[in-house]
DNA sequence: CACGAAAATTGGTCTAGGCCAAAATAATGG
DNA sequence: CCATTATTTTGGCCTAGACCAATTTTCGTG
């Protein structure tokens, strides 16, 4: 029997997403309660409360010293490397790579999304999620948001089986530059369920801007990759 | 009073490597002894064999299910990206970088090394071990490994401050084509000390094979960048 | 007031064990 | 012999507390 249709969440898991509220808006540096204190204070043990915390660590959020206590990190610093031709060509490596669609639709787009396809916020943008397989396991998870006209979207993709071949094969629309950003994040209840990985499990997070040739972001892709069974390879001309 | 002169590295750590020489001629899919079986064969508790069966499963080494147990995984998946012109370009970005040389000496190849710049093991290589610093942040370790004769390296490395206009300016080596291998790590007592992080945090692992233009493999470096602090980007053509 | 020693604070590691849930195995009944 | 059910095994989560080590704070003393 179940209280509720929600899924039923490690304990330390709800505590870290409450101690993400707590620092969201804090300043880089300020401290947070001991683990003690948040033991007492969430009605749970120190072990749970240092396994919340220790995962916001590990994700860059806090950080954390003998003696003096925990407190919020100061944001990534960001890295940059020149690269070209971004090619869906897992497949030429003698893998069998596939692509599953989860769902193809249309909806209003958010402010963030909305800023990043330079739309109006609201416009209606089209969103298409798919689980990336290679040799039948599950390996990442994508969600694109397309801007744009694209009538039957979901019929071309499936036929073409890519996302790029039925936006230039079926819509004349070509993404000739990407902005790409490479992150690591631990797994979450999404992955776990998706991507058949522990609660925890350290992932490649990675988010793509494509620009179609005359600057125009049509693009913007959020992929989460294993970071246990993946290997990024890039062969490059200096 | 110390009993010898070894850092006192956590019990669980202990355990997690002896479980990998344990594992590291196993067959994917071989079981391991149960944690509680683990626990009493090593005269400790499930929970620090469960801190060290969480961080080989995080790192891909080990697999486990309710129910069924724990076996070793199968090898990483290898996906391939083609990009160009890797440059040290860091401090385009508007930060102050900066790459502290640890150690320059000249060493026999070991095998592994040898092969991978097509030399004779045993050859005199030379190993160039820098911290690479953001901001006064260390955000990455490296070891590079060089083939061929590089009179005074220490010194024209520190001269120039970066090993690549070292190569190309001061010995007419150019790097002219890498291949790259991202993949994430966790962080051992070595990043503990080197990039003050903690034990156990995601890390991203990158070699790098560096070739002349002839294409003679001259370069093979290691590199771990913090997860926590770092992000690639990535612009390209496509 | 300044300095150094002592105490309190805080995170780091570890123990011993309990209860739950999923999977595999054994027992049971048709 | 097969299918169903109960039991056992195994990992998943959690508790309550102990001891240690690094740091900060307090306090005593010159």
């Amino acid at each position: 029997m179940e209280t509720s249709a929600a899924a039923a969440l490690p304990k330390y898991y709800v505590l870290k997403e409450q101690i993400l509220t707590l620092i969201e808006d804090a300043a880089p540096g300020t401290l947070i309660p001991t683990e003690r204190a948040l033991a007492e204070q969430y009605g749970t043990s120190r072990t749970t409360v240092r396994q919340a915390i220790g995962e916001l660590v590990a994700e860059g959020r806090l950080d954390r010293t003998q003696g003096r206590g925990t407190y919020v990190a100061p944001p990534k610093v960001t890295h940059v490397r020149q690269l070209t031709s971004f090619t869906d060509d897992a497949a030429s490596q003698g893998l069998t790579a596939a692509a599953r669609i989860v769902d193809v639709s249309v909806l209003p787009a958010d402010p963030a999304t909305a800023r990043r396809l330079a739309v109006e916020p609201g416009t209606d943008i089209h969103r298409v999620e798919r689980i990336r397989l290679v040799d039948g396991e599950p390996l990442a998870h994508e969600v694109a948001f397309l801007a744009g006209p694209l009538p039957d979207l979901a019929r071309t993709v499936a036929e073409r089986g890519s996302l790029y071949a039925a936006l230039r094969e079926d819509y004349g629309i070509r993404i000739a530059e990407v902005e790409d950003t490479v992150e690591t994040k631990l797994a979450g209840p999404a992955e776990v369920q998706l991507l058949d990985v522990e609660m925890g499990a350290p992932m490649l997070l990675v988010h793509r801007l494509g620009f179609t040739p005359d600057g125009q972001p049509v693009e913007w892709t959020e992929s989460v990759f294993r970071g246990d069974r993946f290997r990024f390879v890039a062969r490059m001309h200096v």
